[in-house]
DNA sequence: TGTACATCAGTGAACGCGCGTTCACTGATGTAC
DNA sequence: TGTACATCAGTGAACGCGCGTTCACTGATGTAC
């Protein structure tokens, strides 16, 4: 039926672009994102400067693009995960470490620095909020003692979610504690403020993640 | 007596040394610590791009120069917090919010994404310790009641610290958690992945220092 | 199956740009007698 | 107080470099009859 067919020359196309992005993430693992050049990756691919202009139209376009794929990386492994029966928080939460560990530049590509000017295109903002979704979907799912802290009092009804979905105050609340909390982990993981401590980073996520998932935050 | 005499020049020194910092950090603030650039620095000046190099021997030295201030900012808000009186752990934590909110991308250049290969010089990390050491010290004298958590029986004594700063494990304990949830809010907080979800992150942040100062985590 | 034409990947030269950095210099400021 | 010398901030030209990007082109691959 409406199969897309996929003539050779479009499947080279796929295939240099590919190429193209995979240099792109060698260059930020070597010097970070501010580091991708065209021109680089042309000599490293052995093609001439201008030839990469056949597939993307600037510098700018492939970097967003590189952002894209990260995000999308995340909400395709957080959806394998829930395929799998294992979309609840620990099963989120190490796919989330795991995911971070894999790549940790593209880890921060998502959630580091942010370049001051720079904001995403809009379909970026909403793989973002997919993303959160299922994190939500997941903390609606635990079993919910009455949680006694201050700050819930403060959490207006989630009303947003393109699909209408209103999210419970102590859903969002549950949310927002495990985002913070394990994203507090990582980047300082990840950034090297752990070394020389004397502990496992492991062992931290961990006992964050069984406070978070046995009895609330 | 031993007063170290300050020539007009030595003063003027200060002062021109003291105003490339301050382009440098304008610039970080407009487009990121990557943008930093001598000779943009110098013309925003009026003088020519190579004067600086009266007051910096390279782009590196000043860019090390930043990230030596950076976390020299945040040991002395730590002590002038201390010497206040309040280098408890809510003292410290709201220094370290108020810090941070401060100048967002001083936080970044500290806590946010590192440069793959980049390692600062040595004093950086004795500053580093040093901070490590004021945190370590209010969660010394914080009330201990038993933690239940498996994370703390694979702490090894602490037994770093210039001084033979001999550390018990339940205070390490504490100290990485406080770290850890306090950035995982402040790194969530700046990076904007809190923005509409219709919260606001002070409170989160208040929530998780009560959590962390009232019980121990 | 063979020929005529269209598509399109890649080239190489060129553009202007800003970068870090060096160097020989000028001219003002400070120091020694 | 005045002169001779040393220090040193800043100049301007120059270096080589890599960057993003454009453009007219060649030559291979695919398509239509």
């Amino acid at each position: 039926m409406g199969e897309a067919t996929t003539t050779p020359r479009e499947r080279y196309r796929r295939q240099v672009r590919a190429e193209i992005k995979e240099r792109a993430w060698e260059q930020i693992a070597v010097a970070g994102a501010s580091a991708v050049s065209l021109n680089a990756i042309a000599k490293h691919m052995g093609l001439s400067g201008a030839a990469l202009y056949r597939y993307f139209t600037s510098r700018d376009e492939l970097v967003t693009e590189l952002v894209r794929d990260a995000y999308q990386s995340l909400v395709s492994t957080f959806r394998a995960v829930a395929a799998r029966g294992d979309g609840n928080l620990p099963g989120l939460a190490h796919a989330l470490r795991d995911w971070a560990l894999d790549d940790p530049q593209r880890y921060f590509l998502v959630y580091g620095t942010p370049v001051p000017g720079y904001h995403g295109p809009a379909d970026v903002a909403v793989i973002a909020s997919e993303i959160m979704e299922i994190v939500l979907d997941a903390c609606a799912a635990l079993p919910v003692d009455a949680p006694s802290i201050p700050f819930e009092a403060n959490v207006e009804a989630h009303a947003k979610g393109a699909a209408g979905h209103l999210t419970a105050p102590e859903t969002l609340h549950v949310a927002v504690f495990f985002w913070s909390r394990l994203h507090g982990v990582l980047s300082m993981e990840l950034g090297g403020h752990f070394t020389g401590m004397g502990f496992d980073p492991a062992m931290l996520f961990q006992a964050e993640l069984e406070l978070l998932s046995n009895r609330g935050p």
